[in-house]
RNA sequence: GGCCCGUUGGUCAAGUGGUUAAGACACCGCCCUUUCACGGCGGUAACAUGGGUUCGAGUCCCGUACGGGUCACCA
């Protein structure tokens, strides 16, 4: 073996600073538990000033997704989860792309082999569950093979995969800094598989070298892997390496039972800001999925989770993820905007709804704001602008103004000619125009702003009210319809 | 089934031996009001269970139940 060549490694790898990593397989589906998880590795690397480094694990073969490294790399792009290593970006401990990485495993793996802690085995592919159940659990006959021996046969061409020997005796204790000491049987552990018949690693076997070789101080993973925890240490301890700190996060759930996923139909990042859920309000809402600061305030952007990030907060139970909540936070955030940016986000929604250029969007986005849950909302709640739909008289009936159809009449009877001879057309003189109106009435303002409203916009429920859907709708337009409406009312 | 892990209201959760067991979403009621919202006020609702330890337990220990994970040449 060339000693230098592994010193060389060693010597690549840079020390002192907190370095973690986003290590997804390129699926081509980022689900909202992957999000979360490159979140919190993330909000790990920045809160420390640390290196915050994308790796992609494609050591299967027969599940390689075109297309799937771009679906990564934009959705960390948009949630501005930027990284300082990457395949794209390259580093001093690439390549980052685990196939590229082939030559490396195979030469750890023999040093493992030298050392007395794997060893080839050249059995038969499991056929069934019976089979590989009583494999590796020390019953392997390749076990106890001679180095000579397989030595021979792997240079005779004899296919075979590395295990990892594992003593029977014994228990191993691994520390995982969110579920704290755990310790099993080493007889309880089987003889993984460390490189397949293909040549490349297994997970468990390129996530040990490769995190090492990276110099990442702290491993962010789902808790599907804790059990094979145990068997990370005895690699590390064989290697004579360094054990980084483990953080395991239980899943995100869709119910009490299952896990999110894409079989279930659940929403993927990029469905949810298919259906009208803004990047941040996302974020916010998967970094307290199971997770928590502790106090009692919940809305927190990207830099102040980064600031009081800790990850002794992620919770050991798994979290139902719940789309009223992440409603209820999209609207916050929504209503939290400058005017502009929210004009900016929700022109092209309101456009699917007014086509006429001459009904201002910005004025439309500014009736919106304080009561938009999702954006794609949007054009159902702006439908009467472009066309008065067809309605009935009975919605000049209500109770709390106490209108009806007969005092309908007679207001916008009177309204109509006040309207006519205005001179200016805005929220000022509507206003003062139907406040005068009710005053000269006797009456409460709502009674003479509920029949102007039904009759501007032709429905019971409008984003605004009286005053500013006329003002948008302009002059000419408003007393047309109330002309309309005295026609139904006749 | 073996091994590992978990369990505070419907949901997210605070809580690290002494609290009237926070807060948020959802739900209900009231108020504000030109509809719906927004906002304000209030309400319903929880420590899975049985034993210990202790003056005292949601907090510590053991058992049970329920749930999840894992037991692949997948990650």
């Amino acid at each position: 073996m060339d000693n230098n060549w592994f010193e060389e490694m060693e010597r690549r790898i840079p020390k002192g600073k907190i370095r973690t990593r986003f290590a997804p397989s390129p699926t081509g589906y980022m689900h909202v538990g992957n999000l979360r998880t490159a979140l919190y590795t993330w909000l790990i690397a920045r809160h420390g000033d640390g290196t915050f480094i994308l790796r992609i694990e494609d050591t299967d073969q027969g599940r390689l997704v075109e297309g799937a490294v771009d679906v990564i790399y934009k959705t960390m792009a948009q949630c501005r989860l930027d990284h300082d290593e990457g395949p794209d970006l390259g580093g001093p401990v690439g390549p980052y792309i685990q196939t590229e990485r082939r030559p490396l495993y195979g030469k750890y793996a023999q040093l493992l082999i030298e050392r007395g802690h794997a060893y080839r085995c050249f059995c038969e592919k499991a056929e069934s569950e019976e089979d590989s159940g009583d494999f590796g659990r020390g019953d392997d006959p390749c076990r106890s093979l001679s180095e000579q021996e397989a030595q021979r046969r792997a240079d005779a061409g004899e296919p075979f995969v590395v295990r990892q020997r594992i003593p029977h005796e014994g228990s191993t204790t691994f520390h995982d800094e969110i579920f704290g000491d755990i310790t099993v049987e080493n007889a309880t552990l089987d003889d993984q598989v460390l490189i397949k018949r293909d040549g490349l690693p297994t997970y468990n076997f390129a996530n040990v070298v490769d995190d090492h070789l990276m110099g990442i101080t702290h491993v962010v993973r789902g808790s599907e892997y804790l059990s094979s925890a145990p068997k990370y240490n005895l690699l590390y301890e064989g290697f004579g390496w360094e054990i980084p700190k483990y953080v395991h996060c239980s899943p995100v759930m869709r119910d009490a039972h299952n896990k999110m996923s894409k079989r279930h139909g659940d929403p993927s990042y990029e469905d949810l800001i298919a259906q009208g859920y803004l990047t941040d309000a996302v974020l916010n809402y998967v970094a307290l999925l199971g997770w928590s600061p502790g106090g009692e305030q919940e809305i927190y952007s990207l830099d102040e989770l980064r600031e009081i990030f800790d990850l002794h907060g992620i919770s050991k139970s798994p979290a139902i993820f719940d789309i009223e909540k992440l409603r209820y936070f999209n609207s916050a955030y929504i209503r939290a905007m400058s005017p502009e940016a929210f004009a900016a986000v929700a022109e092209p929604y309101i456009r699917q709804a007014v086509k006429n250029e001459a009904y201002d969007a910005a004025a439309i986005a500014g009736l919106l704001q304080q009561r938009t849950e999702l954006l794609t909302e949007i054009p159902e709640k702006l439908d009467f602008f472009d066309e008065l739909p067809a309605y009935d008289v009975e919605l000049f009936t209500h109770k709390k103004s106490k209108s009806d159809a007969a005092s309908s009449k007679d207001v916008l009877e009177k309204i109509v000619p006040v309207f006519e001879a205005l001179e200016a057309w805005t929220d000022e003189s509507l206003l003062a125009a139907m406040v005068s109106l009710a005053e000269g009435m006797g009456a409460k303002n709502a009674k003479v702003m509920w029949p102007v409203r039904i009759a501007a916009a032709g429905k019971a429920v409008t984003p605004g009210g009286a005053v500013e859907i006329c003002r948008i709708l302009g002059k000419d337009e408003t007393l047309r319809r109330l002309r309309i409406a005295l026609e139904k009312l006749a």
